[in-house]
DNA sequence: CGGTAACTGCGAATGAGTCGCAAAAACTAA
DNA sequence: TTAGTTTTTGCGACTCATTCGCAGTTACCG
């Protein structure tokens, strides 16, 4: 799986504005919540839970799984993360601000990450046809992507 | 959940078809096996596994969701079936054959359903811009439906 | 420092799907 | 038909991703 994510700068800082968002909502800042904040602002790309809590082992005298889940829910009713359907695995986790959009490969299961706008023109013809407001942030654009595409027409020789 | 599919006519017909196409691969017809085709000759639009295990339920001395998901697969690997993913429920089957794609939409969940040729448009413009040949069939483009997407335009009020 | 929510760890539960195995069909060839 | 071969089946147990209940902590507010 290849994901072209750019991390966001300042890290450290970005989590600080993230933890105060959640002070202001009445939210408590525990080390767990915070460290799966990291994780998220540290990602190349999106995350699974699995992922997170393994990244938590060390980091925190005892985690468990069933915390990260919950974290990653109410960081997600907060806005701070939204997570990703990328084919039949388990689901992605990252940050909700930096607005990427999904095109995965059905075949070698590669995933595309494009800025929201490269994605408008196809947004724009979905809505004229359908009438529909396609979204690409819960689950991807499916399809072949070139190098499988390639070769799957390299299959249709005489 | 809305789907729009003209059930197959001469279903009794199509299914012998079928199960002739199984016996030419060297497969066994039994019971169950007949009984899940013709659950998806008669569906209206497609079928989780359980509810065909339910179907099934009665027809057959006796019957387990286990041999409704090996029988969707072989039936699947034969070709005559095939799964999409609406959201976030379980898989759904429907008869390979007439080739829909689906629009899905995220806040209703309302499923509709369309001809392939309907997508050329989307997915020409899809494999111009990112070289990608998308695909509606496993996992469904995902969007807004007019109603839902009126409805939140009509929340963006001053 | 308390007090009082909110949060955590744990273990158990759920839902979707798969696997192993012995018993029961379905085809096959005699 | 019947015996033999090979698929399928039914069952139960299992995995994997996710959720829940609950008692024990912990973060924040005063
Ligand atoms: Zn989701
Ligand atoms: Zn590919
Ligand atoms: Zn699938
Ligand atoms: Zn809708």
């Amino acid at each position: 799986m290849t994901t072209t994510h750019r991390s966001p700068a300042l890290t450290a800082a970005n989590v600080e504005a993230a933890v105060e968002a959640l002070r202001e909502r009445g939210l408590r800042v525990s080390a767990a919540r915070r460290l799966v904040l990291e994780a998220l602002y540290g990602a190349e790309g999106p995350l699974s839970a699995e992922r997170i809590a393994e990244g938590l082992e060390g980091r925190l005298p005892r985690s468990d799984l069933a915390s990260v889940y919950r974290n990653l829910e109410t960081l997600e009713e907060v806005g701070l993360v939204r997570h990703v359907h990328l084919g039949h695995g388990p689901g992605l986790y990252a940050l909700a601000a930096p607005e990427h959009e999904y095109l995965a490969c059905e075949s070698c299961h590669a995933v595309r990450s494009v800025a929201r706008e490269e994605l408008d023109g196809i947004r724009a013809q979905v809505r004229e046809q359908f009438g529909y407001e396609a979204r690409f942030t819960h689950f991807p654009l499916v399809g072949l992507c070139p190098n499988c595409l390639a070769e799957s027409e390299g299959h249709a020789h005489p």
